[in-house]
DNA sequence: CGAATCTCAGACGGACTGAAATGA
DNA sequence: CTCATTTCAGTCAGTCTGAGATTC
């Protein structure tokens, strides 16, 4: 048999957690490799995000607001801060805290982090229109909240 | 500090591909956990329905079609074969292979597991009408389609 | 010979857990 | 004493790689 007929079962491109787990991993390849290329992961980003919407925060702060694991958001922290994009100092009112502050350098950067992930967000959506891409978003932000919401 | 506001940076939360990881990761939980509550895990629905539809297949070509790792692959008809879903026998005309079948309990275990997936995908959508169901996998599928035709 | 198949053992990176140290 | 924070080491599940045996 030289078939090579690698069809995926039609009940799984019909079920939406399936097309849900395929596009997000394809984004996922997409964003990874984007931010690699400048020499960032994607931990680095959420962090700065967080960082320049919220002002000043601690690391158990950062952590919750971004979805990053505690041990994962030391790790990211200290390559930040090696690279001078955040500044970490102890908070004077509690010293079990680390204040981290994102730089002018880290706010410089994340403007071009910016720009990397609109390019990446573009070349996912490529096939849809402006209006099917607002119309993505909106659903699956319901689907999101409806589930936020409930835990 | 008291403040316990975890809100996700705003960035985030307007960037499709943030939103498809997320909403991602909520259908893998409802969906391993619904399995997992008759014994089952994604890999052997996988299996499962694409011997329903292509037929009997040897190994290889069922790890192609279902993106399932070759090892992973031996593990869970391993599984399946051990309660009689499938049947594992060798390929008279090419002896390298092992011709799988789905068995009548398989087929009937997997209209079982069909009814699990349609209430995880009840449960996924709550929050939207039938038409933005419809709506939300035509999309899905348009992105998807794009990038598996260029690769 | 090269190419494909099945199988096992181990590797590998990402996410998480435990526990120690510090201090409110 | 209890609780939150930071940090490190180590675990864990899921996925993939390597290699051997076999057959085409």
């Amino acid at each position: 048999m030289t078939t090579i007929d690698d069809a995926t079962p039609s009940r799984l491109n019909r079920m939406p957690s399936w097309l849900l787990s395929q596009t997000s991993a394809h984004a996922h390849r997409l964003l990874s490799q984007a931010l690699a290329a400048v020499g960032f992961i994607g931990y680095h980003y959420r962090l700065l995000a967080a960082l320049e919407e919220f002002g000043p925060a601690s690391q158990a702060a950062l952590g919750r607001r971004t979805g990053i694991d505690r041990s994962d958001v030391v790790a990211a922290l200290n390559d930040l801060a090696g690279r001078g994009l955040v500044q970490r100092s102890p908070d004077p009112a509690d010293r079990r805290r680390n204040i981290i502050a994102i730089t002018p350098a880290g706010t410089e950067q994340l403007r071009l982090l910016d720009g990397v992930l609109a390019g990446v967000q573009d070349k996912l959506l490529a096939s849809l229109s402006p209006t099917e891409r607002k119309q993505l978003t909106r659903l699956l932000t319901r689907v999101l909240e409806h589930h936020t919401k409930r835990e």
